[in-house]
DNA sequence: CTCAAAAGTTAGGTAGGCCTAAGTTTAAGG
DNA sequence: CCTTAAACTTAGGCCTACCTAACTTTTGAG
């Protein structure tokens, strides 16, 4: 609540990479934050003691951990930060979007707020980053978008593309190349059996993809018919994830 | 000369200071470097031992640190990005131009080379700063103007404003509030006597102003007379500063 | 020339952030 | 249940970058 010391970047890190696994597994585990950050398992036991004794988080030993309220928000200004620079840097200075993360990764810990606010402004205030991903408020609102994977699309359905991992530059590059970006159209045109290969309509041309890509893509939930524009502001934001998928750390 | 390891953020800033002390006074001495830091002086001394065996200074115990080539080439590549990182925050971003320092002072160690070309390429690649100070090429020219203090400008005489320190923030106010900016034709009107106030005309209006902030104001070399626009580029450009005031440390 | 202050260095310590190796706990299969 | 592999933590180090306190060298006033 008050003045908190500024945090190091590591921490920023970790707080960012605790509330991505934690929004997709209720909780975050010590083997997962460790590969998310490319760390040794122990020096996450060892940060992870360090940021529960000073607050952002709680750490039940050997059953994963969790954010504070605090720690919440630190790692949502984190993430405001990193998709308003990820938006700048395509939007303003012509980054390719498979070039952008991790540029991102390392100013996100040494751009003031000043800075980030004259960045959003002169981009409009966007509410989404360059793979679609929601870009919190400055007051740790974030509004995730019901969404549904690529692969799940029935044949013969229509659906507005969402989002992608930034993370993969390659895959990144190849959807840029077939047109397949947040806001475009995309139609399940026919799927070959047993995990076979899936072919799309995005505007004219017919790309054929694997599953495994068609697995990363998120579409919007909803079928899309024409040209619709779903409104995103004026619905009710919600201060964290809708619902994390359980799995393996259950906290307690 | 081969692909050195990345430098931390406190060496980039370490090069940093020694190069511009050693370009002031020949050499740096350990206290200043202390003191531009904000550092112990026992720190300086750790980290200079550390950055001469790893080949970026030379160091004679007790008389002071030089760079060597390879420490300057690093020291002018952080001098480059902060001085591209200032100009576009001011030129792009509408920063005010007393405080693009401290945003830059740390921008600088987190920004690719890539996103700093990108910034200059969007700028129409300056020369200086918004402080007038010079931006060494990528491969490290740096070209300094002959220049002396408004102070020292003879009554009646008018010159072209050149430069004035950027680590000041409340001078930079005032100078901007009488318009007395790099390239601003400014015009010594009358002198008082016994280091008394000074009168400048700027366009119209005509400041009087002390002989402490003169002393910090850097106006070109020669008389400006009338509208002639110097070509900056063209003339051969120097490795380093042109002829460093002796003081203290003269290493060996 | 002397000698004390200033400048610089050395010694010893802290904190952050990482590592490997060696335990400990948990979960899961048989 | 028992056993064992996987997940996790603990122990013990290392490196960077800082600090204070104590000592040494240089300098310059008298
Ligand atoms: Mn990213
Ligand atoms: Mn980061
Ligand atoms: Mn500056
Ligand atoms: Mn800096």
């Amino acid at each position: 609540m008050h003045a908190r010391p500024a945090l190091t970047g590591p921490v920023e890190d970790y707080l960012k990479a605790i509330y991505e696994l934690e929004s997709r597994f209720g909780a975050a585990a010590t083997s997962d934050v460790a590969h998310a950050l490319d760390v040794a398992p122990a020096s996450v036991t060892g940060m992870v003691r360090r940021l529960a004794t000073q607050g952002y988080l709680d750490h039940v030993p050997y059953r994963g951990v969790q954010l504070t309220p605090c720690g919440r928000q630190a790692a949502l200004r984190t993430i405001r930060r990193h998709r308003i620079l990820e938006s700048y840097l395509t939007g303003v200075l012509g980054y390719p979007w498979d070039r952008v993360h991790d540029e991102a990764e390392r100013l996100e810990h040494a751009a003031s707020d000043d800075l980030i606010e004259r960045m959003a402004a002169a981009l409009g205030h966007p509410t989404a980053d360059p793979h679609g991903a929601p870009i919190p408020t400055a007051d740790g609102l974030i509004e995730e978008q019901p969404h549904r994977t690529l692969a799940e699309l029935p044949v013969g359905e229509t659906a507005r593309m969402l989002r992608v991992s930034d993370k993969n530059p390659s895959l990144l590059r190849y959807l840029a190349e077939i047109a397949l970006q947040p806001g475009a159209e995309v139609t399940m045109v026919a799927r070959a059996p047993f995990d076979g290969p899936i072919t799309l309509r995005i505007g004219n041309s017919e790309p054929v993809v694997g599953p495994n890509l068609a697995a990363q893509v998120l579409v919007a939930a909803m079928p899309s018919s024409g040209l619709r524009s779903a409104d995103a502001s004026g619905s009710l934001p919600s201060t964290a994830a809708s619902k994390p998928k359980s799995r393996k750390p259950t906290a307690r």
